[in-house]
RNA sequence: GCGGGAAUAGCUCAGUUGGUAGAGCACAACCUUGCCAAGGUUGGGGUCGCGGGUUCGAGUCCCGUUUCCCGCUCCA
């Protein structure tokens, strides 16, 4: 099997050259697993996120938004499962160095200290807890009453939130609701870049139906979100579903699907999306646990009900790498000794539309891109560049994923028009000034 | 957490048996050129991840530590 190539260190160093992604707290030796957005990175995560917004929440009257906080009632977590469910026992082999999880271990082996490795006798550790969530104390004092964690998953804010939301905005079932937030994991092994990472952004919706209606439904988002993948210019080649066996579903799911990107090299298939049935599971423990009702009055029909949800939950910095490393590419262009390095960024998340260069600083070039550089600002993200040579310019922004860029040379300042070149086709126009701002938008929407 | 490897300029890396740091690219200024990484001159940048130790002297040897990579493990 050929397989994509491995981009991802070029990727990273490109991410850090041209100010995309930084390691944390890097001056003090780095943080472990975290990382900082860019000037760059912060405007192409923020395109993804709006594009994901604008797809789930801006363009349908039956999903409603909403931004809960990170921080919840601890009830919360115990009702989820995660209190209990997160803390993985592990056992380690002091002879072999071996680690399992002893609630996956043979009972028989677990109970005689038999290392199910290298089958010595006595050499295993006493089961210890590893919880994955962040703990920290809400109020001044450090007592175990005020202990609250740091959430593990956005999904809670929503659940809590199910009947205030559907009252408020009168939605009838069906309908979801859409967060888009930060969430924490204290990862035993994060790693591969912004891929797992221990403070990470999810955008997430639950869909709330009818019971008997949810494999219909579940059936019908597990398409809906594979073409929102095509649609933000991922190659579909590289994009599958992953079901999960009976042995792989979390503890709320009835059933499950990922979408997997092929990161290429040895990182392969990875998942950046996973859609689930979660059944009742969350709102019946909500209920539970706080001892307050979370049914919903169907009134046509007079009936009462806990309605199953359908969740879709991206990982926006994972969707984000994977943006990067399928747009990562290195051509060599015709007539040219060396090539260049080119993010065939979809348009509408590229971080810069249009670069402005003068083609030479005198005879007024500069002072008349500056004056287009004005005008456009107000309808795209644009740069100004009049250092080196043009050939260098359009590397440059070749390298940023920057869809055109527009040069002003000396028959523009007689003239007014300007030359657009084509990232992808290096294909250049020649546009009237006063007919540009229109020229871009309608290719950039494309 | 365990095992192995690594850390030197913004990036990629060199650095001899220990003798106080270099290259290419990038970046900035100027000259020249003017539509796809041209050339020239000049310049800014590194307490060699951090902290100890050995030594007359440490990028180099030793110990600790942090971060990254690979493997194990794990991954709601």
């Amino acid at each position: 099997m050929a397989g994509y190539p491995d981009v991802m260190d070029k990727l990273v160093s490109l991410c850090k050259r041209r100010g995309f992604i930084f390691q944390s707290s890097e001056i003090y030796g780095g943080t472990g697993s975290v990382w900082d957005y860019g000037p760059l990175g912060v405007e192409l995560k923020k395109n993804i996120k709006d594009f994901w917004w604008n797809a789930m929440v801006r363009s349908r009257d039956d999903i409603e938004g909403l931004d809960a906080a990170i921080l919840m009632h601890p009830r919360t977590w115990e009702a989820s499962g995660h209190v209990a469910g997160f803390t993985d026992p592990l056992v380690d082999c002091k002879q072999c160095k071996a680690r399992f999880r002893a609630d996956k271990m043979d009972p028989k082996k677990l109970e005689a200290n038999v290392c199910p490795n290298c089958g010595n006798k006595g050499t295993l550790t006493e089961p210890r807890l590893f919880n994955l969530m962040f703990k920290t104390h809400m109020g001044a004092l450090e007592e175990s009453s005020s202990i609250v964690y740091l959430r593990p998953e956005t999904a809670q804010g929503i659940f809590v939130n199910f009947l205030n939301v559907q009252q408020s905005m009168r939605q009838k079932v069906p309908f979801g609701i859409a967060q888009i937030g930060k969430a924490f994991r204290n990862e035993i092994t994060p790693g591969n870049f912004i891929f797992r990472t221990r403070e990470f952004e999810q955008m997430e919706m639950q869909f709330f139906v009818e019971p008997g209606t949810d494999m219909e439904w579940f059936d019908q988002w597990k398409a809906k979100r594979m073409q929102w993948h095509f649609d933000l210019g991922l190659s579909p080649d590289r994009l599958k579903f992953h079901q999960h066996d009976a042995g792989e579903l979390a503890h709320y799911a009835r059933a499950a699907f990922d979408v997997t990107f092929d990161f290429g090299g040895t990182l392969g298939d990875q998942e950046i999306e996973g859609i689930h049935n979660r059944g009742d599971f969350d709102l019946s423990q909500h209920q539970q646990y706080s001892g307050k009702k979370l049914e919903y009055f169907d009134q046509p029909n007079n009936k009462r009900y806990v309605p199953y949800v359908i969740e879709t939950s991206v990982g926006a910095d994972r969707v984000t790498l994977a943006t990067l490393v399928n747009a990562y590419r290195e051509e060599t262009v015709e007539g040219e000794s060396e090539g260049r390095v080119v993010l065939g960024l979809k348009h509408s998340i590229a971080p810069i539309k249009a670069a402005i260069f003068p083609l030479t600083k005198k005879d007024g070039q500069p002072e008349m891109a500056n004056r287009i550089v004005d005008d456009l600002r107000s309808a795209f993200a644009v740069d100004y560049d009049e250092t080196g040579s043009i050939g260098k310019r359009y590397r440059r922004q070749d390298e940023v994923g920057t869809p055109f860029c527009v040069t002003i040379d000396g028959q523009s300042t007689s003239d007014q028009t300007v030359t657009v070149r084509d990232r992808d086709t290096l294909v250049q126009d020649r546009v009237d000034v006063s007919q540009l701002k229109g020229y871009l938008a309608a290719k950039l929407v494309g």
